[in-house]
DNA sequence: AGTTAGCACTCACCACAACAGAGTGCTAAC
DNA sequence: GTTAGCACTCTGTTGTGGTGAGTGCTAACT
């Protein structure tokens, strides 16, 4: 594969940026003359007839300049892209847009959403940490007035869940003492997998009588363990997708496949490496087949615990955005592995 | 202005009606059609070049049918339009989709708005109950670690907020009760308005290096309070804009005005009549001028608190979108009235 | 007066042809 | 292997003519 000479690499090379730069077919003099006129535009002529050859690049028609295909986006990727170092003062950037968080991972997230869907102009997608490993750490129960109460439940991955609930009885000292205790002997230092719904429904019916009213509290606490191991997916900066005019034709389909959820929550969970990028049809989703996704792990501890990346046309500046994303990653990753220390 | 004839006002309702349906310009022949063949096509089309002259209809080409201009519209609104009933089994519906509410308004009106969104294929856009002169009815502290613990506040007005503090002192039982102390003393039930960040600087001050290290909680309750007053607003199915061709040029403006988010603000908050419908250039954006908005305020209480409603193109079936955003709202209102009582 | 039939007219839409321009592919020479 | 030269191909644009839907107007009718 890497059989290219090193004239051919640099055309590819040229012809992507170029392309990235202004979204325009790029012919055979303008590469001439971005090479310094070092050779002939026949010459130049001849390598790219090659490289389309080789399927690194197509030619949307007889007598338009050269685009790369999806394949030469690959080949680029892999072999042809200066890795890019993100500038010191944009990582301060990131990292001051990120100061506001104070140890809710969700909100994290979808800051860090923002931010990436703001520097890339690309619609970002990033997942909260999720763990169904997780075990209980605490529950808390915070009256709020006499028949309501706020349920807390913090898991050790350091995700934080609450809910609000309501109470035919009064919720007095008495209850509370109970509802502790039901906490402390049954759920605390528990997987979030095992307590499900039926699990509450055996537990309150063995409970007895005594206990019934506890009911919803407890179907609460089900509700919240279900929460911690459910993927949360953030979605920022749709708007972006208009801003690609290569996608304006897909962006129906595109912006309703995106709302689904679902595939969405598949791709987070099916991230391999701890950075991917997946042009066109390398996607699993036909609806992506015309974009490109780049997604990138983070883990809290040791554990990888969520994704955060992009969706944006195949036309892309991959060296800043995968920086971009790496960094971001990164610090996401340490942030949250400080909290969850403490 | 109500001097048109009844047969005026027929066909007014017929291409309005018409063209909601199928977006097609309205012919004579066609309109013809609809009233039984009662008169001709030629008396028609006298009537609709009277309706023209009005500025009620429009015609995009001399051979086109007609096309109910913005004015035309708002006759329609006022004094056409037959009122809509929402069927009992959609009524249903909404109750039972907004049933998993349990107590936390944000999370109800985030709900409502992808209700409204699902149900009308508009954006929609719903702001959750915001008071500023709400008091502060409660403040929990709930420790979650040695150095971080969560902060709940409840407003009179229902509204729930809670941040995640982290504290370089170990937070125990004393810390504890300095802080119930503080909280007792110069926070619950005073306004919100009054908890600044400058306020909390100069109690800060005042109560000396003793209780310096509750700076950070204070912080944050400044913050909470800040946050009960600000109108959060949800914005729901945004892909349904590139669901109305007629939006499909403005799209991409649209779509950065809505995520602008201030303006949005300003209209919610600006909402005169218990439901507004804004047509076109009625509405005080340029980005709107090809867009309508139907919004419709909700009461918590005695209170106007929030809004809900849409932004969609003119073309709109606004009999049935207007008994949906005004059900909405009253179930809303209802429900959030509800757990105030309590 | 209001209503109607009839008819010329207007304009968007479509299809087709002509044209210019950009960029190529190929050939023959270097 | 490289280059100059040139014919060729294809897109995008412009212009023309035909078609059809729907109108506006006039003159006759009730």
């Amino acid at each position: 594969m890497s059989a290219l000479t090193e004239r051919k690499k640099q055309i590819l090379a040229i012809i992507i940026e170029r392309y990235i730069a202004t979204a325009e077919p790029v012919g055979s003099k303008a590469i001439c003359a971005y090479m310094g006129n070092a050779v002939s535009s026949a010459t130049i002529r001849n390598d790219m007839a090659d490289l389309v050859e080789l399927g690194l690049l197509e030619q949307p028609h007889t007598s338009a300049g050269r685009v790369p295909s999806q394949a030469g986006y690959r080949y680029y990727v892999d072999n042809l892209m200066t890795s890019y170092e993100l500038g010191v003062d944009e990582q301060e950037r990131i990292k001051i847009w990120l100061q506001s968080f104070s140890g809710e991972p969700d909100k994290l997230l979808e800051k860090a959403g923002n931010i990436l869907a703001e520097l890339t102009s690309c619609v970002a997608v990033s997942s909260s940490p999720s763990d169904d490993e997780a075990f209980i750490r605490r529950i808390e129960l915070v009256p709020l007035s006499d028949h309501t109460a706020m349920i807390v439940l913090l898991a050790t991955s350091g995700i934080l869940k609450s809910a609000v609930v309501r109470c035919d009885a009064e919720i007095n000292v008495e209850i509370a003492e109970v509802f502790y205790n039901i906490c402390q002997t049954y759920f605390t230092g528990r997987n979030v997998a095992d307590i499900t719904l039926t699990f509450i429904q055996t537990l309150v019916a063995s409970l007895g009588d005594k206990v019934f009213i506890m009911s919803p509290f407890l179907c609460a606490i089900a509700d919240l363990c279900s929460a911690v191991k459910t993927t949360e997916i953030h979605l920022k900066g749709q708007n972006n997708i208009l801003n690609h005019t290569e996608l304006s034709e897909d962006a129906f389909r595109l912006m309703d496949f995106m709302h689904r959820g679902t595939p969405l929550e598949s791709i987070i969970n099916s991230q391999k490496k701890p950075l991917n990028v997946s042009i066109g049809t390398e996607n699993p989703y036909k609806e992506l087949r015309n974009s490109t996704t780049i997604f990138s792990k983070y883990s809290v501890g040791e554990r990888d615990s969520g994704a955060i990346g992009i969706i944006g046309p195949t036309r892309l500046d991959y060296a800043r955005l995968i920086s971009t994303i790496r960094y971001l990653a990164g610090v996401i990753g340490t942030m949250l592995t400080e909290t969850l220390d403490e």
